[in-house]
DNA sequence: ATCGCTATGTTGGCTGGCGAACATAAACGC
DNA sequence: GCGTTTATGTTCGCCAGCCAACATAGCGAT
């Protein structure tokens, strides 16, 4: 029964799927778990690529992305140190038609697609969890198209804010006004304008790509029903800690 | 081993996935499979409910519903033959907030959620067919979010007769342009402008909810490209049959 | 200090789908 | 056959987000 001590700055269990782990299958996987860092702007995959590892990020966010043959593209979800990127290995269909890139700089430690497998069939809590998380991810993608569909820019946004802050350990984003379009689906002008709102109202306040959440109670008050649907979604599926005490 | 007429009016196999099992798996699991009818309108599970069956449908269409508070809805995702419906008994969940309606009436087998339980922790083939159903679903359902996002009516609205007939045996629906408008999100006006047109080009006639399509590969062209993408997805990781010669 | 790049601000016209209100017409019950 | 119900047709003003074009301003590099 190894000790790891639990804040350490590069710690496995700072992901929330393998921090669920019962002690012995975590140190079963243990060594086969490879640190990586995730950069701004990393594209890990593209769609329709053989995805050979599954991701447990620990700080950052990774976005799933759908991309239209016109240029155009939509977020579909987005996954932090709550879960995994990845999960057509475990799925069995090798590759998805999404590509995912780093939305927000961080860590994550990575399993080779062979010790997923493995793990996967034996049937444990790993498989448990990773169902789990799949059907949370069915969740958040279901009501982003619900979203896209009735929702006006400014929930929208104050939801995508909402999501990514529950996923970083602080009030700020690193991101500009014409990723988010592109995240979102939308121009960047159209950003401009309901970032410009949120700020007016004193939510938000940005500058040069950083992004400070000021108010976040009304930024929830801003948001549609979206949010929260999701965020209680994902409470009840995983593991106890996700979006707990993140304030 | 016992002999089975595929052809047989009601029969299990024409559900692709029971089809595709090996015949030991499928013959342990022929006892516990009872069959029942999908009328038209049929809520089989509200957002939320605990889900008690697995459901195969043999013909018919099924709809993955979201719906919001303020009493929008939009179908997230269609499953017909080719699937399966209640996902979350073998996910861990025991539940979704979609809603689950029959848009098309037809039949299916279910299994109780023990059984179903039991049969996946096995690891065998009903595993990794039900697995791959879902990650195709998750393809469906987020193609249907950037669609939602950047299409417009007339194309959605080919997507979806197309996606509706690869689920029928014939090339007419029954169904009023009032559900079509539920399901897409949109006002019923919008469909009867979008239908008209439709109409007017010679793809498909319509009268009292009973469309026909007559035009087929015109109509695919019409259709925006989520169409062909969520179907090669589907072919790429389902039991050959799916699709194929339905014409 | 200046240049240049990147991020944000702003404007004007356009259009698709919305909201509401109302018109017609096909099927159904009796 | 007649009235009721249900499905579809049509119109008008409205608005969010699109497209295009251009303006400014923060920040880094030399």
């Amino acid at each position: 029964m190894l000790k790891i001590a639990k804040e350490s700055p590069h710690d496995p269990k700072q992901n929330l799927i393998l921090a669920a782990l019962p002690e012995q299958d975590y140190e079963r996987l243990l060594p086969y778990l490879e640190f990586i860092t995730m950069p701004l702007g990393w594209r890990m995959s593209e769609s329709g690529d053989h995805v050979n590892f599954l991701h447990f990020p620990t700080t950052g966010i990774v976005s799933l992305i759908y991309d239209l043959e016109n240029g155009a593209s939509s977020e579909v979800a987005l996954v932090g140190n709550e879960g995994m990127v990845g999960i057509s290995i475990f799925m069995g269909g090798d590759s998805m038609p999404s590509s995912t890139e780093v939305q927000s700089a961080g860590y994550a430690y990575r399993l080779s697609r062979k010790i997923m497998k493995q793990e996967f069939a034996l049937g444990g809590q790993l498989q448990h969890l990773a169902l789990l998380f799949t059907q949370a991810l069915i969740s958040q993608t279901s009501q982003t198209a619900v979203c896209n569909q009735h929702h006006s820019m400014d929930q929208r946004l104050s939801r995508w804010l909402l999501m990514s802050l529950d996923r970083m350990h602080e009030n700020k984003l690193m991101v500009t006004q014409e990723l988010i379009g592109n995240l979102l689906g939308v121009r960047r002008e159209s950003v401009t304008e309901a970032a410009g709102k949120l700020q007016k109202d004193g939510f938000i306040t940005y500058s040069r790509g950083l992004i400070k959440v000021i108010d976040r109670p009304k930024l929830e008050m801003q948001a549609c029903e979206c949010y929260q649907v999701v965020k209680q979604e994902y409470d009840r599926l995983l593991p106890h800690p996700f979006l707990k005490g993140l304030k």
